[in-house]
DNA sequence: CGGCTGATTGAAATGCATCAAACAAAGTGG
DNA sequence: CCACTTTGTTTGATGCATTTCAATCAGCCG
């Protein structure tokens, strides 16, 4: 593990069906169809590293990969986990730079490679989907800002509480409830920005008062409220 | 101060020179001029408030004003300053909904106000202008996600160094390379995500390191590449 | 079984936040 | 024009949150 492992298939999927392609024409379509590449990733799989130059933005159905960036000392900081529905890759193309992030696969996943080509050709062609990107890339924004202020204002222990509520927001939920994502510590703390030491001692005391629910990776929300009220969230 | 403190003037100034602007039509430049607005803003005048529903996104000409969005606590975190040639509250607009951050001016400013439905009517008409907003938000995303690394990597420190050669970078310098924006140690604070007094303290360090210099709020950075090492950025 | 990675706990060190107080500068009103 | 208020800057001292180091434990795989 760690090493591509991918298996490239001629999986032909209809990509219409998903929302994100939803103003595209007939024709478009087809185009997209004929010249996406589907790639089956296992955990551990890196799509692409930071300094890439990359050829094509992913289009991700299954699975889940995380986005992050690596500081001097090789700690790594997670930016955003990608799964069923989302496009990552897309802002170093738009921008023509080389990648700025390393993307990693940590749930096997199904990605579809489009070219930049059509994804150029899309924008410029079709102006319906080009307010639609735009809008996903201000949707990120808004993200990242967010995130932006969390890290200014807020400690340790509440920006925790409030990724576990995103997570519990934003990822499934298994049948006990339990938030499908498996994150091992080590990454629960590259996402809030501090040591795995931390993040251990924090769901333990979490678990005291009976916020969640731990059993091994699996986290359950057992007091949605409380939580929201240690992550200093509003709403 | 701190009051709006407006004067909407019919200034003509003619924004088809600014990059920005450089795909659009003269036609479209025609109909942006006409329907644009011109505010010209005292420093302290709030252009926008974070929940209001904006009407249209501004492009600054002159001056500079701060976006920040403020915590439980009313501690502020600054997101971005915008300067000459720079759109902002784009993202709401386009997302749909209400602002979330407010916008100050610092530096006397002049902004035009341009309506939601031009915005809206370029990006559907003219796919070069559509490829030139979405390729700010993709720049704009960039710098977001760098920032958040930096606060999930770095001390403060670290955060300040990197925020001074930052300012050194995207403002200009007077005629004793002094960085030529003006902020408050608390708006410094506010950037770096710590307290004043941190600031402070860290500002007096890297004076005393003869890093920098300082005269009240004007910088002027010494040292670049030790100042680089300080940060411990790469390039 | 032994070696690996990840999880956990404890103790010590430190970076940062907070509080308090003094000072400087700038604007306000008598 | 001077006392007064206000706002921003600075310094010191203290406490707390978080980091770091060290050691142990649990689970998994070949």
């Amino acid at each position: 593990m760690g090493i591509n492992n991918n298996s490239e298939s001629t999986d032909d999927i209809d990509l219409s069906c998903f929302p994100f392609f939803k103003s595209l024409t007939k024709e478009e379509c087809d185009i997209l169809n004929f010249e996406k590449k589907c790639i089956a990733s296992q955990r551990g799989t890196i799509v692409y590293e930071e300094g890439c130059r990359l050829s094509g933005f992913y289009f991700i159905t299954r699975g889940i990969v995380k986005i992050y960036k690596t500081g001097i000392d090789g700690k790594e900081q997670i930016i955003k986990f990608a799964n069923k529905g989302d496009i990552f890759g897309y802002r170093s193309l738009l921008s023509e730079e080389t990648a700025c992030s390393t993307s990693k696969v940590i749930e096997d996943a199904i990605l579809y490679h489009i070219p930049y080509k059509i994804l150029l050709n899309l924008v410029e062609a079709n102006p319906l989907f080009s307010l639609d990107i735009l809008r996903i890339a201000c949707d990120e924004l808004k993200e990242a800002n967010e995130c932006i202020t969390y890290f200014g204002l807020k400690t340790v222990r509440e920006r925790l509480a409030e990724v576990l509520l995103l997570l519990h927001k934003n990822f499934k939920l298994d049948t006990d409830q339990r938030i499908q994502i498996s994150l091992t510590r080590e990454e629960l703390a590259n996402t809030v920005g501090t040591a795995t030491e931390v993040i251990i001692r924090f769901l333990s005391e979490f678990k005291r008062e009976k916020l969640i629910d731990l059993k091994g990776r699996k986290i359950k929300i057992l007091n949605l409220n409380e939580l929201k009220k240690v992550a200093k969230l509003t709403d």
